[in-house]
RNA sequence: GCGCUUGUAGCUCAAUUGGAUAGAGCGCCUGACUUCGGAUCAGGAGGCUGAGGGUUCAAGUCCUUCCGGGCGCACCA
């Protein structure tokens, strides 16, 4: 039950039936009036801005628009407790605590479904998040990517839509013989004693590759390392399973399971991207052309040549776009605009894809190919993630891929715990570098924004665990006259935001939103709970170990949200820390 | 040079898809545990939301021009 809106159908309502009657002239549509959460300060529940809205085109003041609003919006409500109009013309209604009791009520009754959006019409998603190259292990600078897609897929979820989590495997092209060359090299090493040529930039130098080469050759699938030509096909084959197994158990310990794994080089195999170029040629999207070299850049080693490019430009990108590189094989972009023909094809309603902010320069390109693919039918949603600023020793921490000192997302997990690196790479807004402090989170847990909203739970729990009562187990309410504390009411004005919250996040993709509602929900309840030390009357619990049952739904309502909450994030609700 | 993105308290960041007197944490100062878990709480100091212009009843939020940061700009992926 999403009480802002429950309460924007009826003042529509209302301005239809006073229009109707000619009293109140209304715009076109009634987009621009909303229910909004009014400020701590106003002491109301809910505020409407449609007095103002209306002003203009009544041509009178809000203030008068306005008490014509509130007397019709009074009417048959035996909820409004009182309704005001305030400065500049908003419209404060209070509610009395008769609603928040079937407010209470309500939740108790669907626990589960409470702050699913019930309205919204359902979809089938496509999700690609991730999609690292399968060259080793994934590093901290792939977590925040992989967090973001995995927490808005939940979301989708918990609204009931249908989400489809994919990773494309980049598993052709020049990095792949890189890394298979790699992994042939540390066989020798192994098998011959041969030492690997680290002067060799184009190698993989890191350690991992050595244990790729162990395994591969326990499994024995290749008789002869003699000569690289002759079984490169194969090792690359065992090499990138390798990486795959490996990036797997890496995500797997993030508490991220994948539904489809797509394999750039099926796509090649099996020409779809010939076929897609052939239908883009067929619209007149490709051309043979040159490129430019960009003005500003340093153009000496420029080389101008004759291409094969699809038209973005058409769409408004900078420049047309590379789809065949000059010894014939397709470009990275080619076999992905086939990857994204494969996506439409397989007829989802929306299609997301969340990239690296290293690779927000695509976005305009990839789009563009989705439009000319789909006729402009579909667009694809890009969410960046931007950077994560590792700092280390009050010092920002340099990874370098070359010399081997970089963090992977395993020792990520190792020293902050999956919930911890879950909670805090969600914390804030995916368009903010997001700095990460190693040694605050490992030393002083207590500054970890989770802890605070698990420690909410888990006192929560300790009530429970007096009163022998088990948290999870459903409650049964005799009757719903509740008599809440001004402070309950004040909680529970903040869980009637929670809908309005998963609304937000997940029209938005904006799953930032959770953790911080989250952290400020736990807030006022540590607040609350710290009465109870100078009030023994505010206390959960009496010296006999009795509770009310005001106070016992009252906590369940409130862990509820933690609880549910938390499990979108992927992140545990513990009973006892 | 171009594109994307960002600029809010000393630091790290929120801010209800345009709403009211811009909020938290850390740090700093003062206080609260014989009793439901102190991983907590109460109070104080700290702001011309980078600068100018515009749209609007209303702008941190939208448009525009500057200024500063980040990322990207070939056949890499």
């Amino acid at each position: 039950m999403n009480i802002f809106e429950q309460y924007l159908d009826k003042i529509k309502k209302v301005i239809l039936k006073l229009s109707k009657n000619g009293e109140l002239i209304i715009p076109k549509n009634l987009d621009g009036i909303t229910t909004e959460i009014p400020p701590i300060k106003f002491d109301a529940d809910i505020s409407t801005n449609a007095a103002m809205v209306l002003s203009k085109i009544n041509k009178k003041p809000p203030k008068d628009l306005a008490a014509i609003l509130v007397d019709e919006i009074k009417k048959d409500d035996e909820f409004i407790e009182s309704i005001n109009v305030v400065k500049p013309g908003f419209i404060n209604l209070k509610l009395k605590s008769i609603f928040w009791n079937n407010f209470v009520k309500e939740i108790i009754q669907n626990s589960e479904t409470f702050g699913i959006n019930k309205k919204e019409k359902k979809k089938n998603y496509l999700i690609e998040f991730v999609s690292a190259n399968p060259t080793g292990p994934l590093h901290v600078g792939h977590c925040r990517g992989a967090v973001l897609g995995d927490v808005i897929a939940n979301i989708l979820l918990f609204n009931k839509h249908k989400v489809t989590k994919e990773y494309y495997v980049n598993d052709y092209g020049n990095q792949i013989i890189n890394f298979t060359k790699s992994v042939y090299y540390r066989i020798r090493e192994i098998l011959f004693n041969e030492p690997f040529p680290i002067d060799n930039y184009e190698l993989y130098p890191g350690d991992y590759i050595i244990n790729f080469a162990k395994n591969i050759l326990n499994s024995k699938s290749i008789n002869d390392y003699k000569n690289f030509k002759n079984i490169s096909e194969q090792l690359t084959v065992l090499s990138t399973n390798e990486a795959l197994k490996l990036i797997k158990k890496n995500l797997n310990k993030l508490g991220i399971v994948h539904d489809s794994f797509i394999s750039e080089k099926k796509l090649v195999i099996n020409q779809e991207v010939e076929k897609v170029i052939n239908y883009l040629q067929s619209q007149n999207f490709i051309y043979q052309g040159k490129i430019k070299a960009p003005a500003g850049e340093n153009t000496k080693n420029w080389i101008e040549r004759d291409q094969l490019l699809f038209k973005s430009t058409n769409f408004g990108d900078d420049k047309d776009r590379a789809l065949q590189k000059s010894d014939g094989s397709w470009t990275y972009f080619a076999s992905d605009v086939a990857y994204h023909k494969n996506k439409l094809d397989r007829k989802f309603d929306q299609l997301i894809n969340i990239l690296g902010a290293d690779h927000a320069g695509y976005i305009k390109r990839i789009s563009f190919s989705v439009e000319a693919l789909s006729g402009s039918k579909q667009k694809i949603i890009c969410k960046v993630s931007q950077l994560v600023k590792l700092i280390k020793d009050k010092k920002p921490f340099k990874m370098s891929k070359r010399k081997g000192d970089y963090i992977t997302l395993d020792d990520l997990i190792n020293e902050v715990g999956k919930d911890a690196a879950r909670f805090i790479m969600l914390n804030r807004s995916s368009d903010v570098e997001l700095e990460f402090d190693f040694d605050s989170i490992i030393e002083k847990s207590k500054d970890n924004p989770l802890y605070y909203v698990q420690y909410c739970y888990a006192r929560i729990a300790s009530v429970f665990r007096h009163i022998e009562k088990d948290i999870k187990s459903k409650i049964i309410v005799k009757n719903y006259n509740f008599k809440f504390s001004k402070e309950e009411i004040n909680i529970l004005k903040k869980i009637s935001e929670w809908p309005k919250c998963i609304d937000i996040s997940s029209r938005k993709l904006e799953p930032h939103r959770i953790p911080t509602y989250l952290y400020e929900l736990a807030s006022l309840f540590h607040a609350y709970w710290n009465l109870g030390k100078e009030n023994p009357e505010k206390r959960f619990i009496n010296d006999k170990r009795n509770i009310s049952e005001d106070k016992l739904v009252f906590l369940k309502v409130t862990s509820n949200v933690i609880k549910t909450g938390l499990k979108i994030v992927g992140v545990s609700a513990p009973e006892k820390m």
